[in-house]
RNA sequence: GGGCCUGUAGCUCAGUCGGUUAGAGCGCACGCCUGAUAAGCGUGAGGUCGGCAGUUCGAGUCUGCCCUGGCCCA
């Protein structure tokens, strides 16, 4: 090895081609980005990108649609995680197919109407005092539409400040005048064609808010429920059975006046027993003949304190056609004489209680079911199938709970109270039930049962008037033209991803009933009809026009003005008849019409959507809702994919809540890291699945985001020194290398289409990340360095490779524009020298007019001459053999014979046929950054460096001769041979000859 | 309790039709370089493929059961 022995090495370094740049290694996102922001509103890039694709000008006719429909967030708080992650999808997925050569508007939209706004204003009442009920109802929704308007403008502010692009200056909202009239007019639509009818139903009814709930907001907690255990004697029978009671049991003793049966399964088997013994002397006594199931008697025994003895067994024929007394029919009061029968029912389990599931059609939904199913058969035994409304809206009793509602002593007796605790109704009818001699046992019971979301109070099943959609009635007489049979249709004709979406919906749209559009609420859209008495609906279009135009000047609110019903109905009917419906529509049927007034009525959108995209719970929701409302109305679904994203989960997997205090909130990561980190991580999640967030992976993706920034500041830093327009080499003219690595970028160029095409951003991301990584920090501009830095200004191989590194820089940034737009537009701008826009004085335009933006771009098209898969595979073996060089002089390395890899010569030795063509490889020393390599074809010592993977080759240490080029840091036999340049290789003292010519030598 | 989904290195992900010793990036450790420097290069350690059983010559991959966690429903 030579050494420099001479006075210290001149200081080459002015005198190299460097890297040089402005682009700061350290991003400073969170200061950074709400510049970028600003210059992106400054400059009104929106407009712009939709100018450049929209509907004038020639650039309409090349470029399709591609619409992704948003779906709307609720009006109401700050944006949680979830919600960056859904739009940041929807702009990496907006942004990708805009620069695929697509006109891809994003509308983002809101949902308005709704119990949680409502509840929030009435919140706002009760702090100063003030009752809902006192307010005019208009006032009231005054106040509603405020609030969300609010949140629309804070939510709008946050989704901007994510990166997320789109026309935030004229959004969707459900509650825009517009809107409300659409939802109306598309409401009468289901009128109109006879899918809307009134019915009664048992529902979710929460006492506290005075309203009916969906499922989707009522939400399980623990609570202590009264249970009893209650005698049903039998009148209608195997003798055997006559003088016996069924006893059944239940967590809802005030359920008990509204019983109209009771239900066994076919498949537990069941046994006549008799009390023994009894601890107590009130309640079972000896003698006491009732009848269980056999799993569950003695359970049921001992709740009583009692001891049983089985008798004999009870068959389900027994049973079939077994008819009871009502255990309240002896109290005195006309109402409880009427037949009890025993139904079958597959939802009677031998789980818990006795084997008989009370049943009580107008407080639960099995109840109810059974009870409609079997209405022809009860009804042959003489017995009423109607079905009764035993408690009101207040959770009173009412006339039909004979004995327990106003004509009770005391008044009507009550389930649940204002502030939603229990009332007295329980302990009267356990009371009446002793006294009837029917109660069998009593208890108390934690178990999960449903609460409102929003007071957290409990909630009840009661009948109530409602009106809904029919599932399975044929449409206009079309037969077999269902609404349940449009809607499995149309998923069938649906692309869904991930493909176990259409599984999910589609046995949701199978099993569910029909959809009730009822809410007895104020702030909503109107279920906008007349019905008389019988709940006939009014058709009439004249009507409809008026109420439509209405809604249109004035919003839904037209409906509660007063005088209303006279203004809509005209003088063509007969208003004493016809009664406007006050209930408001489910807040779904506002959000599953979008696709009418907002696809449909904005030019810049069309119908269907190629893409609905949101969270996996809205297959409940809104890919639900809007596909029902649609084939109602227009017979296919309003999209023609729909794509689900998981849940994000803390960082071991477990769903972040406050009370563990392992939330991530976007707002934190953006004002410590920057939303493109945030968008990183996005980028790099399976986000079809649960995904995890938490600092480890935050700091993951704040590392991968330094490496991809940095390799992008060394491609900036190096064409510095670059002219396009006097440096630019032809493709034939560049080396090897170069075409190499430009194939490189035509195979990255499809990865990264499929992906966006695929909506797998973690496989363009992972191909990017590895781009950059492998093939260009850790080799290509590893070994291109010495060329770029040392060559002379003359050198071909230099230009081609600042050629190539400036066609690689402007499709890498433009590929991760989608992901992390911020760093791509500083990235665009840095190379375009025209960082200054970011100063909020700059003039925004540049000298051709336009404004500098990679968000103005498309991706290349690249040519297909580049893509040289013998050169790849060639290269493929290059590399291949470097690695065994590069592992040969790791160990001289750790061995202290070597530092830099420029102080070894290897021997390379290609002992089989793999690999060769190696040995012509004129710059094999260059590319493995050595100062001089050796390659040879046969055998090397036993002893030489090899790699199991790289076969065949074989490698010999030996160390560089000659000197050390004071400029470049090879070694070299041929230093000193120039006179005036003493200290280097006769090719740096070329460049510092063409320096010294150009006058750009300082000394 | 039911339906659907999920589990591969510390983290994020690949893993083809069942086929050799399960891969990559990031992180980590160690080393090199000091002309990408709060950078860059190299080498290395890390795995009972959630568990158990089965099918098979052979299982990360197929089957069954169980466990974990999630979404929806009850």
């Amino acid at each position: 090895m030579a050494e420099n022995t001479n006075a210290p090495a001149r200081d080459y370094s002015k005198t190299l081609f460097l890297p040089k740049t402005a682009f700061p290694m350290r991003a400073g996102l969170p200061k950074k980005e709400p510049e970028i922001l600003s210059y992106w509103d400054r400059a009104s890039l929106q407009k712009q990108i939709l100018n450049n694709t929209m509907l004038s000008g020639a650039n309409a006719a090349e470029r399709p649609k591609f619409v992704l429909h948003d779906g709307p967030p609720y009006a109401n708080g700050n944006l949680h995680i979830g919600h960056a992650l859904n739009k940041v999808l929807k702009d990496i997925i907006c942004r990708s197919k805009q620069m695929q050569g697509f006109h891809a508007p994003y509308v983002p939209g809101w949902d308005c109407h709704g119990l949680p706004i409502e509840w929030k204003i009435e919140e706002q009442y009760r702090a100063k005092g003030k009752n809902k009920d006192d307010v005019p109802i208009n006032e009231f929704r005054r106040e509603c539409r405020e609030f969300a308007e609010y949140w629309i403008g804070e939510q709008s502010k946050e989704f901007l400040r994510l990166g997320v692009q789109g026309d935030f200056d004229d959004p969707y909202k459900t509650m825009a005048f517009h809107a409300e009239a659409r939802i109306a007019g598309e409401l009468m639509k289901f009128a109109g064609t006879g899918q809307l009818y009134r019915g009664s139903k048992p529902i979710m009814w929460s006492v506290v808010e005075r309203t009916a709930l969906a499922e989707a907001e009522v939400e399980y907690h623990t609570y202590e429920s009264d249970t009893i255990w209650v005698k049903f004697p039998v009148v209608k029978g195997p003798d055997a059975l006559l003088d016996a009671a069924v006893v059944i049991w239940t967590t809802t003793p005030w359920t008990i006046p509204g019983n109209r049966s009771v239900c066994f399964s076919g498949s537990i088997s069941y046994g006549l027993y008799e009390v023994s013994s009894a601890e107590n002397d009130f309640g079972p006594q000896p003698g006491d003949k009732l009848i269980f199931a056999d799993a569950l008697a003695e359970a049921s025994a001992a709740k009583a304190k009692v001891a049983v003895a089985r008798l004999s067994d009870v068959s389900a024929d027994d049973l079939t056609g077994m008819v009871l007394h009502h255990p309240l029919q002896g109290l005195g009061v006309d109402g409880y004489q009427f037949q009890i029968p025993l139904l079958q029912g597959d939802h009677v389990t031998a789980d818990a209680g006795t084997g008989f599931v009370h049943t009580a059609p107008g407080h639960g939904r099995d109840d109810f079911e059974i009870w409609v199913a079997k209405r022809r058969e009860i009804a042959a035994l003489g017995i009423d199938t109607s079905i009764p409304f035993t408690v009101d809206d207040a959770g009173f009793f009412t006339e039909d709970a004979p004995g327990f509602g106003p004509d009770a002593d005391g008044g009507a007796a009550r389930v649940i109270d204002d502030k939603g605790k229990k009332g007295d109704a329980n302990q009267r009818v356990i009371t009446a039930l002793i006294g009837q001699n029917n109660l069998f046992a009593r208890g108390r019971l934690k178990h999960d049962y449903p609460h409102s979301w929003r007071s957290k109070k409990p909630v009840i099943f009661r009948n109530t008037p409602q009106w809904f959609v029919y599932m399975d009635e044929d449409i206009e007489g079309q037969q077999n033209d269902t609404l349940r049979r449009r809607a499995l249709n149309a998923i069938d004709a649906t692309r869904f991803y991930p493909d176990a979406g259409q599984k999910r919906l589609r046995a949701m749209i199978e099993n569910r009933p029909d959809w009730v559009l009822s809410r007895q609420r104020a702030w909503g859209v109107p279920i906008a009809v007349f019905a008389d008495e019988n709940g006939k609906i009014l058709v009439d279009d004249a009507v409809n026009q008026r109420i439509l135009e209405a809604f249109e000047a004035e919003g839904a609110d037209a409906w509660f003005e007063e005088g209303a019903k006279e203004r809509f109905l005209g003088t063509d009917h007969d208003a004493d008849k016809w009664e406007p419906v006050t209930d408001i529509l489910d807040v779904w049927f506002d959000s599953g019409s979008t696709h009418s007034y907002v696809l449909e009525d904005r030019p810049e959108l069309k119908w269907p959507a190629d893409l609905y995209l949101e969270g996996s719970d809205q297959h409940r929701g809104w890919f639900h809702s809007s596909l029902l409302e649609s084939c109602g109305t227009r017979g296919r679904a309003p999209y023609d994919a729909v794509l689900t994203h998981g849940f994000t989960m803390d960082q071991d997997g477990r769903k972040m809540s406050k009370s563990l205090g392992n939330t991530v909130a976007p707002q934190d990561i953006i004002k410590q890291y920057g939303a493109d980190i945030l968008r990183l991580w996005v980028a790099s999640v399976d986000y079809s699945e649960d995904q995890r967030l938490g600092p480890e992976i935050i700091k993951t993706n704040v590392e991968s985001y330094r490496k991809l920034r940095n390799s992008i500041r060394w491609m900036l830093g190096a064409l510095t020194h670059f002219n396009a327009e006097t440096d630019a080499v032809n493709y034939s003219d560049l080396p090897e290398l170069e075409r190499y690595m430009l194939h490189q970028l035509c195979a990255l160029e499809k990865t990264v289409n499929d992906g966006y095409d695929a909506y797998d951003f973690k496989k363009v991301f992972g191909a990017l990340s590895r781009f950059m990584n492998l093939d260009l920090s850790a080799f290509y501009f590893d070994v291109r360095k010495d060329t770029l830095y040392c060559d002379p200004m003359s050198s071909v191989t230099r230009k081609a490779a600042l050629t190539v590194i400036d066609r690689i820089f402007d499709n890498l940034v433009r590929w991760l524009a989608p992901i992390i737009p911020f760093t791509s537009e500083e990235s665009w701008l840095s190379r375009h020298d025209r960082l200054d826009v970011l100063d909020g004085d700059a003039d925004n335009t540049g000298s051709d007019g336009k404004t500098p933006s990679v968000h103005l771009q498309d991706f290349n098209r690249l040519p297909e001459e580049w893509l040289n898969d013998a050169l790849a595979a060639k290269w493929q073996d290059i590399r291949s053999v470097r690695m065994v060089v590069t592992g040969a002089l790791e160990i001289e390395r750790r061995e202290k014979r070597i530092g830099s890899s420029l102080e070894a010569a290897p021997h390379v030795y290609l002992e089989g046929d793999a690999y060769r063509g190696v040995e012509e490889q004129s710059d094999f020393a260059d590319i493995c950054i050595t100062s001089g390599i050796d390659v040879k074809i046969g055998a090397a010592p036993a002893d030489a460096f090899r790699l199991d993977e790289v076969p065949g080759v074989a490698v010999v240490f030996a160390p560089a001769e000659g000197q050390k080029c004071a400029r470049s840091w090879k070694f070299s036999t041929e230093i000193g041979q120039d006179p005036d340049y003493p200290d280097v290789t006769p090719r740096d003292a070329h460049a510092l000859r063409e320096l010294a010519a150009a006058g750009l030598l300082e000394d």
